[in-house]
DNA sequence: AGACTGGGCTGATACACATCAGGATTGAGG
DNA sequence: CCTCAATCCTGATGTGTATCAGCCCAGTCT
């Protein structure tokens, strides 16, 4: 049904079933599409008046910067992912994006977004559920680092983005293609780049998974689920909540 | 101007300005009051139709749980915090909410929850925002987890706490009262419980804070922020956002 | 008063992961 | 063809934190 609207449509409409109007009103805040090149930060830490974007197309990350010059990655974003709301929303950004790849998404003014609210108070209620929704990967990765081991926490991450992916058909239980590196990796995981490659080895040793160049092949599904105690639910529901 | 109505409603009322029309809705949202008592369970992991509550008093603690028995403290909320938010909307608990102490608590049903928000959109952004504060918590929690060693994760974790319940009155930069267990700080920082209390010690004998017998003296607040990295404007912005 | 309990405290030992140092592979550009 | 920069890979060594085992203290229950 949603299919020739943009990937953010297709997302909330899965929680809130939307009507013509508030898909309209969802399609005007694609108007300045943009480009951005790998590597080139997009938002950076204790930038004001930046604005949000709605991610069209390429992968992003966001992340944390220590004085230290180390970085803790908090979550990667893929498309139909806001960008920077929480910059607008508090007026100043306490994070940097990046892009991993090419990357395109539309530019939404702080104005633009909070009008829309007051226009389709229910595509409100759908945002809050997408925020909601990006909160709880977040405490999920908070759980793994946290709790869980390097092997673990590794496989649980991967399986998790495996899961998002699915949603928007770039991944099936066989894989994925992936442009991080093992450096974003060990950024996501709190790990260093040597460890991490010591943990793709016993992952592929183990017969559980192969990440090479650029490709994550999943060997064998229910062991890494297994490994990892990943809940198969967690990012599921059962059609939209508000009709 | 929004002392007379509840915590949250004084928290939402710094974001958005609030007329009185939607105080109302936000007051009508306080008739079931509940109380809970500390340490037996108020929301636990896989239950469904689970309500939202809004805290009135006490202190709750949210965390998750791994099949090998730890456990991971996501977050602790304090008056005006909602929670269980994610459960209404997920409509299946991906946590569980223990009270700390003895709490006063309202009950939200989601229907509720859901018309309020469509009567009074602007209620809906201000809840957004409230929600994004949580997230911007989790997140800073994250990078402690992931990237700061046990003596800069306490004492990060410490001033946050020390900030938060300053915006409600609850404390000053000489200190607290915190109800909190030494177990109950290592299953929220990553640690063993006899580490925290030698991370304790350690802050001791830098005379930088006490905490004992429920009572968090800091006693070289700006000792305690260099050591962190404490970003003191992190939690704050500067007035109502949407007037 | 004595027993019991929850919380705090400490030293010894083990291990997971970081760090250091350096080699192998690949692709882009001259 | 060679150089250069990324990225990936590996072994040796070092360190931060977990784990284990146990003591101390203050309440509170009997």
């Amino acid at each position: 049904m949603y299919s020739k609207h943009s990937p953010l449509a297709r997302k909330l409409g899965s929680f809130v079933a939307l009507d013509d109007a508030e898909l309209a009103v969802l399609d005007g805040l694609h108007q300045r599409r943009r480009r951005f090149v790998a590597g080139r930060d997009l938002v950076h830490q204790g930038q004001t008046r930046s604005a949000a974007y709605i991610l069209a197309k390429g992968w992003v990350c966001s992340y944390n910067l220590l004085r230290d010059g180390t970085r803790q990655i908090v979550d990667f974003q893929i498309p139909g992912d806001f960008l920077g709301l929480r910059s607008v929303l508090f007026r100043t950004a306490d994070h940097n994006i990046e892009p991993i790849t090419t990357v395109e998404a539309s530019e939404v003014k702080d104005s633009e977004l909070l009008t829309a609210f007051t226009q389709t108070p229910r595509l409100a209620t759908a945002v809050l559920w997408a925020a909601s929704r990006d909160e709880a990967m977040v405490v999920e990765h908070l759980v793994g680092i946290g709790r869980r081991n390097a092997l673990e926490r590794t496989a649980h991450f991967l399986l998790e983005l495996n899961a998002r992916l699915m949603l928007v058909g770039q991944a099936t239980t066989a894989g994925f293609d992936c442009p991080l590196t093992q450096y974003h990796l060990a950024d996501a995981l709190g790990l260093s780049a040597v460890h991490v490659n010591r943990v793709l080895r016993e992952l592929r040793e183990k017969g559980l998974l192969t990440f090479q160049k650029g490709q994550v092949e999943i060997l064998d599904f229910n062991g890494l689920v297994a490994l990892a105690e990943f809940d198969l639910g967690y990012l599921d529901h059962e059609g939209p909540l508000l009709r």
